[in-house]
DNA sequence: TATGAATGAGAATTCATTCAT
DNA sequence: TATGAATGAATTCTCATTCAT
């Protein structure tokens, strides 16, 4: 809530984006957010918690924007497109933070605690894919096998879209396109 | 070349796996390869030197196992599948190894230089995929988001080998069933 | 006189006691008392001058128990056994507060003036034992030496009583043989 | 052994004597010993572990000193004397090391498997308080109290010793006389 | 008077790299 | 070529003290 927490935050994010997680100091986070290196230690026990707190924020954003007029009770499919499509949008209209996000999950900086809490938060996403699951949509293909293959499809939808800078009506096609790919793939009947 | 040479990347590989990049200090990776502190630097000139020599190791010996009874000229087809099912043999026989390839392509510790002189090695492999694109295998989607996708599906297709322990008939099941999901997916005619 | 100061020096006392001078902080120091980091500050203007206080406020504790009582006008024997006895009480009865003192008085964090200004009010003690040398009581020890062996001993004496928790008539038993070996020591008539 | 450690140990003795254990950082224990910061740490892996070192370094050189010329198969008293006057002479000879290593045992610095370990090649000297108790030697005093008073009253006399500044020949007088005070003083026979 | 967020110098420790042997 | 002691800049984190509210 408090302003230095958020520049300290917003510094973070910035820093890790353009200079890597390794060549950023907390010195340099604290520089950046314009405060004095004991700030940093005042709102973030260590540098482990700022990085725990970036992830949460980031996963924050990510969810707060999915679950804007998220289609609580409407059809399974539209469900799923609703959180496919803002997900992916998020993603393209926040590159950087996205692709910090990616970076952070492969990268051991986050504590298992973090994480946890997060998935929790976000249930509701690994819902639809058990509740398509139960509905024989994706056919033989085993429960995790498909989980994966849907989570790595929709970073590479994410991915070439930010790579080709597409927006507007390109990027609503390019994100039909690759939900369509998925289902066709995975034996959905569309 | 020299056994000192070969000492000190297994001994890199053995504790980037087990500790992490930045746990792994250059004194840790001496003492594990049984040599001096200085030796290290008689072979790499630097720290980073040595870990493009992994990277590139570590890729070396996935290409080596892909070309093993290449069928060269063999139909294009074959080709593929010969490609996707000694990759992911490969990667399922060297989890660890894998792993830290993967690992390493994300964590900008490798040196764009180590990166390109690799993506020439491997031209081969990207070949098939621009001549399946000729060919019109994969219907209208862009030859970028093919080649993503495909790449993709083929990391979580051996993540999930992996993570479920696959082996023999079983494992070449599941690739089987992996390559069906992807030409089904990206609309090849099977 | 204030609450709080009086808060402060004890929440001292006792941080210093149980965590040692040098895992205390101020901050610690302040949350133990129930006031502000900066509440702190304005009791004292230096931590070192915090310190100072709890060192006299626990000397004038003794010197408070010892002169209870104390036979001012009484025969020289008599007052040197009420100082002996009272003193030693004392830090038994409070071995946490006496043992604190012992270490402060060793530990370079009392400043000069501090222990200057203690010297004076516990002068009193010190005349007996002049007092006594002036009657030749020590025989041919030189006054100084004899000084150094009564504290010496006495702390002694204080040590013992609190390692075995003596306490009642075996305190007053083991006081009276400490106060002879003494005084056989160095030579009075007993 | 290598001459880096004992500069760095010589310099942490000479540090800590001058200015005290708390205002001395590794940092400027590393430049009085006109070694790198880095270096100490190649010597002693933590700051306890030179105190530990610095400690053990003390401990020996008195216990080297006594042990000269110590007659083991000697008569009771005899050998006790020679302690007393070793351990004193030792003592008066390097006062700021005796100094340091009083502080050292009072400050909570010192491991305790540093403790332990040097208790154990200090032995012997433990041993002849106990076999004097068992001779009966002490009278009715608990051995106990009775270790307590000789150690502390060794102390004493050192330290009259170095306030004085005695030597020669006075410093044996002296020594004798603390020596008869503590035998008259526990009621032995002298 | 009381508060507690902010400060920044300073602490212990790490580590890639060098270089005399 | 191999060695490993030495280096010192850089890192994370602490803490006495200040000051605006």
């Amino acid at each position: 809530m408090s302003d230095k927490r958020t520049q300290l935050i917003e510094a973070t994010v910035d820093l890790f984006s353009k200079e890597g997680f390794w060549n950023t100091s907390t010195a340099r986070i604290s520089k950046h957010a314009q405060v004095a290196t004991g700030t940093l230690f005042n709102y973030f026990p260590s540098k482990e918690a700022l990085i725990d707190a970036v992830y949460l924020q980031l996963k924050k954003e990510v969810r707060d924007f999915v679950l804007e007029a998220y289609p609580e009770r409407g059809e399974l499919r539209e469900r799923m497109d609703h959180i496919w499509d803002h997900y992916a949008m998020w993603a393209v209209a926040n590159p950087v933070r996205y692709r910090l996000l990616e970076q952070l999950r492969l990268s051991d900086l986050v504590s298992q605690a973090a994480i946890d809490k997060m998935e929790e938060e976000l249930a509701f996403m690994f819902e639809v894919v058990g509740e398509a699951h139960k509905q024989g949509l994706y056919g033989k293909l085993p429960f995790g096998f498909v989980s994966m293959i849907i989570h790595a499809h929709l970073e590479t939808t994410i991915n070439y879209a930010i790579a080709q800078g597409l927006s507007g009506r390109k990027l609503k096609n390019h994100l039909k396109l690759g939900a369509e790919t998925l289902w066709q793939g995975i034996g959905a009947k569309g």
